[in-house]
RNA sequence: GGGGGCGUAGCGAAGUUUGGUUAUCGCGCCGGCCUGUCAAGCCGGAGAUCGCGGGUUCAAUCCCCGUCGCUCCCGCCA
């Protein structure tokens, strides 16, 4: 056998290697059989390059050449030529060369393949993930797994040169009670104990912080067993940091630096700077969502005044209790028919609205729907909407935050469909001044709106007891085309501070030291002032590639109920595994 | 936990509204022809318990009930 060890890739042969000798390496990705002449266009994942048997060539070759399948992986030495003037493809960047094949190996065969090979599969997602290793030569997976190759190597190359350590912590943790469900690891040493997976390195990260590594980072697994959506799946990876003696404007200029070095190396694409901020009252004043998608203008529009003047007793009686009316002027949407209005009310109530009220907007003034219980304040009602004739006006009555989300997922649907979103552009955002807490209805206490390690804005020090719900915290969200990519906060680092909040939100001290006595601790031996945030790579890569799904850019992600239908994951165990952990079944309840 | 969509050859779809002979199309597969294609082309062929179970009916891919799987969304995701 001669030797045939590749000495080029399939993307990378052009008019300089003229009459060289190569050998490639690759899959046969389309062949093209006249009879005499045959194509092959071979991949690997540089490139496709087309290489030619002629007819003259010896028996033996023409004979391999015959048995060649879609995706049998092969081996051809041949000499680059020329294509003829007539047949140079300029849609290929080695479209201008050939390689006349003078060997040819079969290396390995392919079964008829589940579904083809091309430059973005038309198979079920569930089929592809069956099939994730054929799936992933797709053109389509080859870029994006590339994509996220080059952005966390641009993450860890910016973040280095700015001084930043990377520094593991443990995948197996200690269960904490807040935040969402935890996936848990039954000990075998330690009958009855359980590890959990972390659903982010928050505690560790700032226990680094007290050991004194005042610039952290890390490409963090974290893990969260929630329900899946396109936008999050159980596991995801999360380009973590935390620094020391910093402000949340230090965390802003470190995130601003890094999507733009990112943006820069992956994109070729400048970033502007600094990102444009919005409160979160005012987020979802304006948007109805604490992410909104800035790449179309469209706002709510405050409608109480207009309520409570009106003679409608349900808006009039929403305004009384404390409630909120909001406005959404539909652009254009004045032709819309019963069905249509319809369709977005649906996505209102999908919200939680009762309802969505409408009046068109003519030349005349208001006109249908709810109109007649504002024909007196019509003209001073268009003004301050700032609609013109042939807009749709649409309503939404209940408290603040239901109208203002059940409207605001309007305004997301109106975008989409009237095709108002500016598609090429990155519209970043921080979303800043959330509250520290949250009130649970339910169980009637206060919640903390993120964790409880964040700290309140210096002015809500002295009333943090009193009037919890008014508490800002120095917590942010960073926010890109109506997804959210980072959250972070500057944390407490003062215990005193620390149990008033613990006591804000019921969390016992006992409770506490049980739960995180370990950083109360270290918070005793000179903890520094530390603030972080952790961009979900995931997410950031779907958004530069420009996905729906953040499944698109996990080599192997997990579908919708978690489950991996290529290795069959999650699986039974054996009972001798459950008896080792000292784990006994309780089969799922018949009702 | 709740709501919407989908399930028809290996793959992607049509057909189902209004039940009726042999379930249609493209890709792929098999065979043949073909010396410049690049989604090659032309000719021929094979390939389907219409997701599964039950019901209605003379007759069910189609209607009804149930069930399973996938998917999108609400809840959930500090």
């Amino acid at each position: 056998m001669k030797e045939m060890i590749r000495t080029a890739t399939c993307g990378d042969l052009q008019e300089k290697h003229l009459g060289t000798e190569v050998v490639l390496n690759g899959w046969v990705h389309r062949q093209r059989d006249h009879g005499g002449i045959k194509f092959i266009d071979l991949r690997d994942r540089y490139g496709i390059t087309q290489v030619v048997v002629e007819p003259d060539s010896a028996a033996a070759l023409l004979k391999t050449a015959a048995e060649l399948r879609f995706e049998y992986c092969i081996a051809v030495k041949g000499l680059v030529r020329n294509r003829p003037k007539e047949m140079v493809n300029p849609q290929m960047p080695t479209g201008a060369i050939e390689v006349k094949v003078t060997d040819l190996v079969i290396l390995s065969r392919s079964q008829v393949l589940p579904f083809m090979i091309e430059e973005k599969t038309p198979a079920k997602e569930d089929l592809r993930l069956k099939y994730r290793y054929l799936d992933l030569r797709s053109l389509s997976m080859q870029k994006n797994l590339f994509l996220r190759h080059q952005v966390a190597f641009a993450a860890r190359e910016y973040l280095v040169n700015q001084g930043f350590y990377e520094i593991e912590t443990p995948t197996f943790i200690k269960s904490t009670p807040e935040g969402a469900r935890d996936f848990l690891v039954p000990c075998r040493l330690l009958p009855g104990k359980f590890y959990a997976l972390p659903q982010s390195p928050q505690l560790y990260k700032q226990l680094l912080m007290v050991a004194g590594f005042d610039k952290y980072f890390q490409l963090a697994h974290c893990f969260r067993d929630e329900d899946a959506r396109g936008d999050r799946q159980p596991e995801h990876t999360q380009i973590d940091m935390e620094m020391s003696f910093v402000s949340r404007e230090d965390v802003f200029n470190v995130v601003e630096g890094l999507m733009r070095h990112i943006f820069k190396k992956a994109l070729g694409r400048e970033l502007e700077v600094p990102f444009e901020r919005i409160a979160y009252d005012t987020a979802m004043d304006l948007y109805g969502t604490d992410k909104p998608d800035l790449r179309f203008e469209l706002t709510l529009k405050d409608f109480n005044n207009p309520a409570a003047q009106s003679d409608f007793q349900v808006f009039k009686k929403i305004v009384e209790q404390n409630g909120a009316v909001k406005a959404l002027v539909a652009p254009g949407c004045g032709h819309y028919s019963r069905k249509m209005i319809e369709d977005l009310e649906e996505t209102a109530k999908t919200y939680g609205a009762k309802g969505l009220a409408w009046i068109k907007v003519t030349e005349q003034g208001l006109e249908g729907g709810v109109s007649k219980f504002f024909t007196e304040q019509s003209r001073s009602i268009i003004k301050h909407l700032s609609a013109k004739p042939g807009d749709l006006i649409l309503l939404v009555g209940d408290t603040r935050k239901t109208a203002c989300t059940a409207l605001g997922a309007v305004r997301s649907k109106l975008g989409a469909d009237l095709g108002l979103i500016k598609k090429h552009e990155f519209k970043f955002v921080w979303i800043i001044d959330f509250p520290l807490f949250e009130w649970n209805a339910e169980e009637n206490k206060w919640d903390p709106a993120h964790h409880m390690f964040s700290m309140p804005q210096e002015q809500y020090l002295d009333s943090l007891e009193k009037d919890p719900g008014s508490v800002k915290g120095d917590l942010y969200d960073l926010v890109c085309n109506g997804v959210e990519l980072a959250s972070g906060s500057i944390r407490i680092h003062d215990p005193e501070l620390q149990k008033r909040i613990f006591s804000i939100v019921g969390f016992s001290l006992e409770e506490a030291e049980i739960r995180f006595g370990f950083l109360l601790e270290a918070f005793k031996y000179g903890p520094p002032p530390h603030g972080g945030i952790a961009p979900g790579l995931d997410r950031l890569v779907m958004l530069l590639a420009r996905e729906d799904t953040i499944r698109e850019v996990i080599a192997f992600p997990k579908n919708t109920v978690g489950a991996s239908p290529m290795d069959d994951c999650p699986s039974p165990v054996n009972q001798e595994q459950l008896k080792e952990l000292h784990l006994k079944l309780i089969p799922p309840k018949e009702d």
